[in-house]
DNA sequence: TAGGCCATCTGGTCCT
DNA sequence: AGGACCAGATGGCCTA
């Protein structure tokens, strides 16, 4: 671990003359500091008794002297940290703030999403979880419809499929968060859409595993009915910018 | 009260 | 060096 003077010395190094203003305001002990930091923070004991160079104990006021560069440095010293702790802390505000509004984005995007799938009854809103699930889920549904038409249903193929004549949601919402995977999928088997036959229990669907373990056994994989009834929740037919 | 969900803070790592 | 991204920790809110 570093001394403290030489983390203090190199983030000074890195902070504007205006960040230094506040704390550094004597310019001697601005000037301390840069030979602070060559010596580490130590005084330089080894000069004393170096020849030549009568020892401070040896001239009349010299430790007074001593004395005084000590405390000056000792100031210093704190000064430096505190705006080293200032520096950290202006950073650290400065990240929490980025990262507050890179999770604001990344929540808007998730409310784009939610916006463009299925709807559910007004006062019931898709978790961050369901709501990929879900999304996972349906584009897989919508490709297999599409896969389903081209291979020739009866009556035309994927541009009927997406021209339905009603728009309801038909997908109950779980009653309470804890239970959904019960839930959801009881509910959606008892719902007027589930008694329709589905094509995505085909064996080509989605298959889970261990990197996304979700799939037609999924809660969140009921799509009852699809497509005459899931695909005529519009909302996943406006195009999103 | 416990459990689930969420927002926020934080430090570490990676990338430009 | 600074920003983006990530995961863990923490505390608040809500519901059963």
């Amino acid at each position: 671990m570093p001394a403290p003077l030489e983390i203090c010395l190199s983030d000074l190094d890195c902070a504007s003359s205006s960040d230094l203003s506040g704390f550094l305001t004597d310019e001697e002990d601005c000037a301390r500091l840069q030979p602070a930091a060559s010596a580490s923070g130590s005084p330089a004991p080894a000069r004393r008794g170096s020849p030549g160079m009568p020892a401070a104990s040896d001239v009349p006021g010299a430790q007074d002297e001593e004395q005084e560069r000590r405390r000056r440095r000792g100031r210093a010293r704190v000064r430096s940290e505190a705006l080293l702790h200032s520096l950290r802390r202006s950073r650290r505000v400065k990240a929490n703030d980025r990262e507050r509004n890179r999770m604001h984005n990344l929540n808007a995007a998730l409310d784009a999403l939610r916006s463009v799938l299925p709807s559910f009854p007004d006062d019931t809103k898709l978790t961050k979880i369901e709501t990929l699930r879900f999304a996972y889920n349906y584009i897989w549904a919508l490709a297999e419809t599409l896969r389903l038409a081209d291979q020739g249903l009866p009556g035309g193929g994927a541009r009927e499929l997406l021209l339905p004549p009603q728009c309801a949601p038909c997908l109950p919402r779980p009653t309470s968060p804890s239970s959904d995977a019960e839930s959801w999928g009881s509910g959606a088997a008892a719902s007027p859409c589930a008694a329709a036959s589905s094509p995505l229990s085909d064996p080509s669907s989605p298959a889970a595993s261990e990197d996304f373990p979700y799939g037609p056994g999924d809660p969140l994989f009921s799509f009852p009915g699809l497509p005459k009834d899931l695909l005529h929740t519009t909302p996943c037919f406006i195009p999103y910018h």
